[in-house]
DNA sequence: TTTCGTGCAAAGCCTTTGCATCCAT
DNA sequence: ATGGATGCAAAGGCTTTGCACGAAA
Protein backbone atom coordinates (compact mmCIF):
# COMPACT_ATOMS: atom_id res chain seq x y z
CA UNK A 1 0.00 0.00 0.00
CA UNK A 2 1.13 3.78 -0.01
CA UNK A 3 2.78 5.90 3.05
CA UNK A 4 -0.12 5.90 5.59
CA UNK A 5 0.93 5.12 8.87
CA UNK A 6 -0.40 1.51 10.61
CA UNK A 7 -1.78 2.01 13.38
CA UNK A 8 -0.90 0.85 16.47
CA UNK A 9 -3.26 -2.40 17.51
CA UNK A 10 -3.85 -4.30 20.57
CA UNK A 11 -4.08 -8.02 19.62
CA UNK A 12 -2.72 -9.55 16.37
CA UNK A 13 -4.66 -10.16 13.24
CA UNK A 14 -4.79 -14.30 14.09
CA UNK A 15 -6.12 -13.15 18.02
CA UNK A 16 -8.37 -11.05 16.81
CA UNK A 17 -9.83 -13.57 13.85
CA UNK A 18 -10.01 -16.30 16.89
CA UNK A 19 -12.16 -14.57 18.98
CA UNK A 20 -14.73 -13.21 16.41
CA UNK A 21 -14.98 -17.02 15.36
CA UNK A 22 -15.47 -18.12 19.08
CA UNK A 23 -18.24 -15.85 19.17
CA UNK A 24 -19.48 -17.58 16.43
CA UNK A 25 -19.23 -20.88 18.02
CA UNK A 26 -16.45 -21.43 15.02
CA UNK A 27 -12.66 -22.38 15.91
CA UNK A 28 -9.33 -20.95 14.45
CA UNK A 29 -8.34 -23.93 12.31
CA UNK A 30 -4.86 -24.53 10.94
CA UNK A 31 -6.12 -23.62 7.31
CA UNK A 32 -8.23 -20.15 8.98
CA UNK A 33 -4.75 -19.48 10.64
CA UNK A 34 -2.55 -20.35 7.24
CA UNK A 35 -5.21 -17.66 5.68
CA UNK A 36 -4.91 -14.82 8.12
CA UNK A 37 -1.39 -15.11 8.22
CA UNK A 38 -0.64 -14.76 4.53
CA UNK A 39 -3.18 -12.24 4.51
CA UNK A 40 -1.34 -9.94 6.65
CA UNK A 41 2.14 -10.80 5.72
CA UNK A 42 1.77 -7.92 2.81
CA UNK A 43 -0.29 -4.77 3.24
CA UNK A 44 -0.75 -5.01 -0.67
CA UNK A 45 -4.32 -5.04 -2.05
CA UNK A 46 -5.19 -8.97 -3.34
CA UNK A 47 -8.43 -10.69 -4.89
CA UNK A 48 -9.35 -14.37 -3.70
CA UNK A 49 -7.64 -15.67 -6.47
CA UNK A 50 -4.26 -13.90 -5.92
CA UNK A 51 -4.82 -14.94 -2.42
CA UNK A 52 -5.55 -18.84 -3.43
CA UNK A 53 -2.15 -18.29 -5.54
CA UNK A 54 0.15 -17.40 -3.02
CA UNK A 55 -1.40 -20.01 -0.58
CA UNK A 56 -0.63 -22.62 -3.62
CA UNK A 57 2.81 -21.54 -3.82
CA UNK A 58 3.97 -22.60 -0.46
CA UNK A 59 6.34 -25.40 -0.15
CA UNK A 60 5.35 -25.74 3.46
CA UNK A 61 2.27 -27.91 2.44
CA UNK A 62 -0.09 -25.66 4.28
CA UNK A 63 -2.16 -25.24 1.50
CA UNK A 64 -5.72 -24.34 1.35
CA UNK A 65 -8.84 -24.88 -0.79
CA UNK A 66 -10.27 -22.54 -2.78
CA UNK A 67 -13.75 -23.33 -1.19
CA UNK A 68 -11.79 -22.71 2.09
CA UNK A 69 -10.31 -19.33 0.88
CA UNK A 70 -13.64 -17.63 0.10
CA UNK A 71 -15.14 -18.95 3.34
CA UNK A 72 -12.42 -17.26 5.37
CA UNK A 73 -12.47 -14.19 3.65
CA UNK A 74 -16.29 -13.54 3.78
CA UNK A 75 -15.62 -14.78 7.91
CA UNK A 76 -12.09 -11.71 7.54
CA UNK A 77 -14.83 -9.38 6.43
CA UNK A 78 -17.32 -10.06 8.82
CA UNK A 79 -14.53 -9.72 11.79
CA UNK A 80 -13.56 -6.35 10.56
CA UNK A 81 -10.22 -7.42 9.30
CA UNK A 82 -10.59 -7.07 6.05
CA UNK A 83 -12.49 -4.30 3.65
CA UNK A 84 -13.89 -4.71 -0.18
CA UNK A 85 -12.56 -2.03 -1.80
CA UNK A 86 -12.98 -2.18 -5.32
CA UNK A 87 -14.14 -4.48 -8.19
CA UNK A 88 -12.04 -3.64 -10.97
CA UNK A 89 -12.04 -7.02 -13.45
CA UNK A 90 -15.22 -8.45 -11.42
CA UNK A 91 -13.02 -9.88 -8.93
CA UNK A 92 -13.42 -8.16 -5.39
CA UNK A 93 -10.17 -6.56 -3.60
CA UNK A 94 -9.60 -6.72 -0.32
CA UNK A 95 -7.43 -4.55 1.86
CA UNK A 96 -6.49 -4.41 5.71
CA UNK A 97 -8.95 -3.07 7.90
CA UNK A 98 -7.88 -3.59 11.06
CA UNK A 99 -4.55 -1.58 12.47
CA UNK A 100 -4.75 0.44 9.14
CA UNK A 101 -6.62 3.84 8.79
CA UNK A 102 -9.68 4.23 7.39
CA UNK A 103 -8.71 6.36 3.98
CA UNK A 104 -10.53 6.26 0.01
CA UNK A 105 -8.73 5.55 -3.40
CA UNK A 106 -7.43 7.06 -6.32
CA UNK A 107 -7.25 4.01 -9.51
CA UNK A 108 -5.73 5.10 -12.23
CA UNK A 109 -7.85 3.62 -15.08
CA UNK A 110 -4.26 3.20 -17.04
CA UNK A 111 -2.55 1.36 -15.17
CA UNK A 112 -4.89 0.47 -12.05
CA UNK A 113 -2.92 1.70 -9.92
CA UNK A 114 -4.25 2.12 -6.55
CA UNK A 115 -2.98 5.34 -4.38
CA UNK A 116 -4.92 5.90 -1.01
CA UNK A 117 -5.22 9.27 0.65
CA UNK A 118 -7.12 10.66 3.63
CA UNK A 119 -8.83 14.10 3.79
CA UNK A 120 -11.10 15.05 6.68
CA UNK A 121 -13.27 16.96 4.78
CA UNK A 122 -14.84 13.97 3.82
CA UNK A 123 -16.21 12.82 7.08
CA UNK A 124 -17.22 16.43 7.56
CA UNK A 125 -19.05 16.01 4.84
CA UNK A 126 -20.42 12.73 4.92
CA UNK A 127 -21.76 13.53 9.01
CA UNK A 128 -23.16 16.64 7.35
CA UNK A 129 -25.07 14.81 4.44
CA UNK A 130 -26.24 11.92 6.94
CA UNK A 131 -27.68 14.62 9.67
CA UNK A 132 -29.79 16.41 6.64
CA UNK A 133 -31.26 13.06 5.59
CA UNK A 134 -31.64 11.53 9.26
CA UNK A 135 -29.22 8.85 7.42
CA UNK A 136 -27.10 6.46 9.84
CA UNK A 137 -23.97 5.85 8.38
CA UNK A 138 -21.81 2.79 8.50
CA UNK A 139 -19.46 2.98 6.20
CA UNK A 140 -19.06 4.22 2.59
CA UNK A 141 -16.52 3.56 -0.06
CA UNK A 142 -14.91 6.27 -2.22
CA UNK A 143 -13.29 5.58 -5.77
CA UNK A 144 -11.90 8.39 -7.91
CA UNK A 145 -11.45 7.38 -11.24
CA UNK A 146 -8.79 8.73 -13.49
CA UNK A 147 -5.11 8.74 -14.59
CA UNK A 148 -1.76 8.72 -12.34
CA UNK A 149 0.60 11.15 -12.24
CA UNK A 150 3.29 8.55 -14.25
CA UNK A 151 0.66 7.94 -16.85
CA UNK A 152 0.00 11.43 -17.30
CA UNK A 153 3.23 12.13 -18.28
CA UNK A 154 4.69 12.08 -21.87
CA UNK A 155 5.71 8.99 -22.24
CA UNK A 156 8.96 7.15 -24.20
CA UNK A 157 7.90 3.74 -23.39
CA UNK A 158 5.66 3.11 -20.03
CA UNK A 159 8.07 3.43 -16.68
CA UNK A 160 6.65 1.81 -13.47
CA UNK A 161 9.03 3.37 -11.01
CA UNK A 162 10.43 6.55 -12.30
CA UNK A 163 12.84 8.43 -11.41
CA UNK A 164 16.28 6.59 -10.25
CA UNK B 1 -34.93 9.35 -8.12
CA UNK B 2 -34.90 12.33 -5.62
CA UNK B 3 -35.75 15.80 -5.67
CA UNK B 4 -32.53 16.98 -7.65
CA UNK B 5 -33.17 19.25 -10.52
CA UNK B 6 -33.10 17.96 -13.85
CA UNK B 7 -30.78 19.88 -16.35
CA UNK B 8 -31.39 21.52 -19.33
CA UNK B 9 -29.94 19.83 -22.37
CA UNK B 10 -29.48 20.98 -25.74
CA UNK B 11 -30.40 17.88 -27.81
CA UNK B 12 -32.56 14.21 -26.58
CA UNK B 13 -31.07 10.98 -25.60
CA UNK B 14 -31.91 9.77 -28.65
CA UNK B 15 -30.64 12.16 -30.68
CA UNK B 16 -27.37 11.73 -28.66
CA UNK B 17 -26.94 8.39 -28.84
CA UNK B 18 -27.12 8.61 -32.39
CA UNK B 19 -24.36 11.11 -32.44
CA UNK B 20 -22.17 9.00 -30.16
CA UNK B 21 -22.94 5.75 -32.35
CA UNK B 22 -21.71 7.43 -35.53
CA UNK B 23 -18.53 8.42 -34.59
CA UNK B 24 -18.20 4.58 -33.72
CA UNK B 25 -19.32 3.49 -37.15
CA UNK B 26 -22.87 2.32 -35.75
CA UNK B 27 -26.05 3.00 -36.43
CA UNK B 28 -29.50 3.83 -34.45
CA UNK B 29 -31.39 0.66 -35.25
CA UNK B 30 -34.78 0.19 -33.94
CA UNK B 31 -33.72 -2.07 -31.34
CA UNK B 32 -31.31 0.62 -30.22
CA UNK B 33 -33.76 3.53 -30.23
CA UNK B 34 -36.44 1.48 -28.38
CA UNK B 35 -33.96 1.05 -25.45
CA UNK B 36 -32.81 4.62 -25.12
CA UNK B 37 -36.46 5.55 -25.20
CA UNK B 38 -37.46 3.30 -22.13
CA UNK B 39 -34.86 3.95 -20.33
CA UNK B 40 -35.39 7.69 -20.17
CA UNK B 41 -39.19 7.34 -19.75
CA UNK B 42 -38.27 7.33 -16.24
CA UNK B 43 -35.46 8.33 -13.74
CA UNK B 44 -35.37 5.47 -12.16
CA UNK B 45 -32.06 3.32 -11.00
CA UNK B 46 -32.34 -0.06 -12.58
CA UNK B 47 -30.22 -2.49 -13.52
CA UNK B 48 -30.05 -5.17 -16.96
CA UNK B 49 -32.55 -7.51 -15.92
CA UNK B 50 -35.40 -4.82 -14.98
CA UNK B 51 -34.87 -3.32 -18.09
CA UNK B 52 -35.18 -6.45 -20.28
CA UNK B 53 -38.54 -6.96 -18.53
CA UNK B 54 -39.29 -3.05 -18.66
CA UNK B 55 -39.16 -4.00 -22.39
CA UNK B 56 -40.83 -7.25 -22.63
CA UNK B 57 -43.89 -6.12 -20.85
CA UNK B 58 -44.42 -4.03 -24.34
CA UNK B 59 -47.37 -4.45 -26.05
CA UNK B 60 -46.45 -2.98 -29.06
CA UNK B 61 -44.04 -5.74 -30.11
CA UNK B 62 -41.07 -3.60 -29.90
CA UNK B 63 -39.10 -5.86 -27.65
CA UNK B 64 -35.45 -6.99 -27.74
CA UNK B 65 -33.60 -9.46 -26.54
CA UNK B 66 -31.22 -9.74 -23.68
CA UNK B 67 -28.04 -9.48 -25.52
CA UNK B 68 -29.32 -6.52 -27.34
CA UNK B 69 -29.67 -5.09 -24.27
CA UNK B 70 -26.74 -5.85 -22.42
CA UNK B 71 -24.79 -4.51 -25.81
CA UNK B 72 -26.41 -1.54 -25.90
CA UNK B 73 -26.08 -0.68 -22.25
CA UNK B 74 -22.20 -0.87 -22.65
CA UNK B 75 -22.77 1.70 -25.40
CA UNK B 76 -24.57 3.74 -23.60
CA UNK B 77 -22.53 3.92 -20.76
CA UNK B 78 -20.03 4.78 -23.41
CA UNK B 79 -21.60 7.51 -24.82
CA UNK B 80 -22.16 9.24 -21.79
CA UNK B 81 -25.85 8.59 -21.40
CA UNK B 82 -25.50 5.80 -18.68
CA UNK B 83 -23.38 5.95 -15.64
CA UNK B 84 -23.30 2.66 -13.58
CA UNK B 85 -23.77 3.26 -9.82
CA UNK B 86 -23.87 0.28 -7.45
CA UNK B 87 -23.42 -3.00 -7.11
CA UNK B 88 -25.84 -4.19 -4.70
CA UNK B 89 -26.96 -7.66 -5.55
CA UNK B 90 -24.45 -8.20 -8.12
CA UNK B 91 -26.01 -6.34 -10.79
CA UNK B 92 -25.05 -3.21 -12.18
CA UNK B 93 -27.05 -0.53 -11.18
CA UNK B 94 -27.30 2.37 -13.95
CA UNK B 95 -29.23 5.82 -13.84
CA UNK B 96 -29.09 8.63 -16.15
CA UNK B 97 -25.61 10.52 -16.81
CA UNK B 98 -26.87 13.02 -19.56
CA UNK B 99 -29.41 15.83 -18.30
CA UNK B 100 -29.16 15.03 -14.80
CA UNK B 101 -26.62 16.98 -12.30
CA UNK B 102 -23.49 14.84 -10.76
CA UNK B 103 -24.55 13.74 -7.44
CA UNK B 104 -23.89 10.65 -5.03
CA UNK B 105 -26.04 8.19 -2.75
CA UNK B 106 -26.86 6.96 0.38
CA UNK B 107 -27.08 3.29 0.16
CA UNK B 108 -29.87 2.00 3.26
CA UNK B 109 -28.42 -1.86 3.79
CA UNK B 110 -32.01 -2.28 4.83
CA UNK B 111 -34.35 -1.75 2.41
CA UNK B 112 -31.88 -1.00 -0.49
CA UNK B 113 -33.17 2.50 -0.99
CA UNK B 114 -30.75 5.21 -2.91
CA UNK B 115 -30.57 8.41 -1.91
CA UNK B 116 -29.31 11.09 -3.76
CA UNK B 117 -27.64 14.48 -2.71
CA UNK B 118 -24.85 16.80 -3.68
CA UNK B 119 -22.19 18.37 -1.96
CA UNK B 120 -19.87 20.82 -3.14
CA UNK B 121 -17.25 20.40 -1.07
CA UNK B 122 -16.63 16.95 -2.34
CA UNK B 123 -15.19 18.40 -5.74
CA UNK B 124 -13.27 20.85 -3.68
CA UNK B 125 -11.64 17.59 -1.65
CA UNK B 126 -11.38 15.81 -4.73
CA UNK B 127 -9.91 18.37 -6.39
CA UNK B 128 -7.33 19.00 -3.84
CA UNK B 129 -6.24 15.93 -3.39
CA UNK B 130 -5.73 15.02 -7.04
CA UNK B 131 -3.65 18.09 -7.31
CA UNK B 132 -1.65 16.36 -4.27
CA UNK B 133 -1.34 13.67 -6.22
CA UNK B 134 -0.50 14.61 -10.05
CA UNK B 135 -3.57 12.72 -10.39
CA UNK B 136 -6.29 13.68 -13.46
CA UNK B 137 -9.62 12.94 -12.09
CA UNK B 138 -12.22 11.41 -14.85
CA UNK B 139 -14.94 10.37 -11.96
CA UNK B 140 -15.72 9.17 -8.76
CA UNK B 141 -18.46 7.01 -7.29
CA UNK B 142 -18.76 8.03 -3.69
CA UNK B 143 -21.13 5.43 -2.20
CA UNK B 144 -22.46 6.33 1.64
CA UNK B 145 -23.71 2.72 3.29
CA UNK B 146 -25.99 2.67 6.60
CA UNK B 147 -29.73 2.96 7.54
CA UNK B 148 -32.06 5.48 5.92
CA UNK B 149 -34.25 7.28 8.09
CA UNK B 150 -37.43 4.88 7.36
CA UNK B 151 -35.61 2.32 8.60
CA UNK B 152 -34.03 3.94 11.81
CA UNK B 153 -37.50 4.50 13.94
CA UNK B 154 -38.88 2.59 15.66
CA UNK B 155 -41.12 0.44 13.67
CA UNK B 156 -44.50 -1.36 14.54
CA UNK B 157 -44.14 -2.44 10.75
CA UNK B 158 -41.72 -1.38 8.17
CA UNK B 159 -43.81 1.67 6.39
CA UNK B 160 -42.69 2.61 3.24
CA UNK B 161 -43.72 6.23 2.57
CA UNK B 162 -44.64 7.64 6.08
CA UNK B 163 -46.28 10.41 7.74
CA UNK B 164 -49.52 10.53 5.83
C1' DT C 1 -23.68 -6.62 -52.14
C1' DT C 2 -21.56 -5.55 -48.09
C1' DT C 3 -21.40 -4.23 -43.53
C1' DC C 4 -23.44 -3.87 -39.30
C1' DG C 5 -26.96 -5.77 -35.95
C1' DT C 6 -29.90 -9.11 -33.77
C1' DG C 7 -31.22 -13.28 -31.36
C1' DC C 8 -30.39 -17.62 -29.63
C1' DA C 9 -27.82 -20.61 -27.20
C1' DA C 10 -23.62 -21.68 -25.31
C1' DA C 11 -19.73 -20.33 -22.91
C1' DG C 12 -17.23 -17.50 -19.29
C1' DC C 13 -16.13 -16.02 -14.80
C1' DC C 14 -16.13 -15.40 -10.17
C1' DT C 15 -18.30 -17.18 -6.21
C1' DT C 16 -21.26 -20.23 -3.58
C1' DT C 17 -22.90 -24.71 -2.09
C1' DG C 18 -24.03 -29.84 -1.50
C1' DC C 19 -22.01 -33.57 0.37
C1' DA C 20 -18.96 -37.06 2.06
C1' DT C 21 -14.99 -37.22 4.77
C1' DC C 22 -12.08 -35.48 8.67
C1' DC C 23 -10.65 -33.52 12.80
C1' DA C 24 -10.64 -31.68 17.32
C1' DT C 25 -13.01 -31.56 21.53
C1' DA D 1 -18.96 -39.57 19.76
C1' DT D 2 -20.26 -35.05 17.63
C1' DG D 3 -20.60 -30.92 15.61
C1' DG D 4 -17.96 -27.90 13.06
C1' DA D 5 -14.49 -27.70 8.88
C1' DT D 6 -12.44 -28.98 4.56
C1' DG D 7 -12.19 -30.24 -0.41
C1' DC D 8 -13.91 -31.48 -4.47
C1' DA D 9 -16.89 -30.92 -7.94
C1' DA D 10 -21.00 -29.17 -9.43
C1' DA D 11 -24.20 -25.54 -9.46
C1' DG D 12 -25.42 -20.50 -9.58
C1' DG D 13 -26.08 -15.94 -11.38
C1' DC D 14 -24.89 -12.21 -14.18
C1' DT D 15 -22.73 -11.02 -18.43
C1' DT D 16 -20.34 -11.91 -22.73
C1' DT D 17 -19.69 -14.13 -27.13
C1' DG D 18 -19.85 -17.26 -31.42
C1' DC D 19 -22.49 -17.78 -35.17
C1' DA D 20 -26.04 -17.82 -38.70
C1' DC D 21 -29.58 -15.10 -40.27
C1' DG D 22 -31.59 -10.52 -41.24
C1' DA D 23 -31.69 -5.61 -42.37
C1' DA D 24 -30.03 -1.27 -43.92
C1' DA D 25 -26.94 1.47 -47.05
Amino acid sequence: MSDLTAVDVAVSPETKFREYLMTQGMRLTTERETIVREVFASHEHFDADQLVSRLNQRTDGKRVSRSTVYRALAQLKDSGLLRAVARPNDREVYEHDYGYPQHDHLICKECGDLIEFVDDSLNEMLSRVAAQNGFRISAHRLEVYGKCANCCRPKRRQRKTDMI
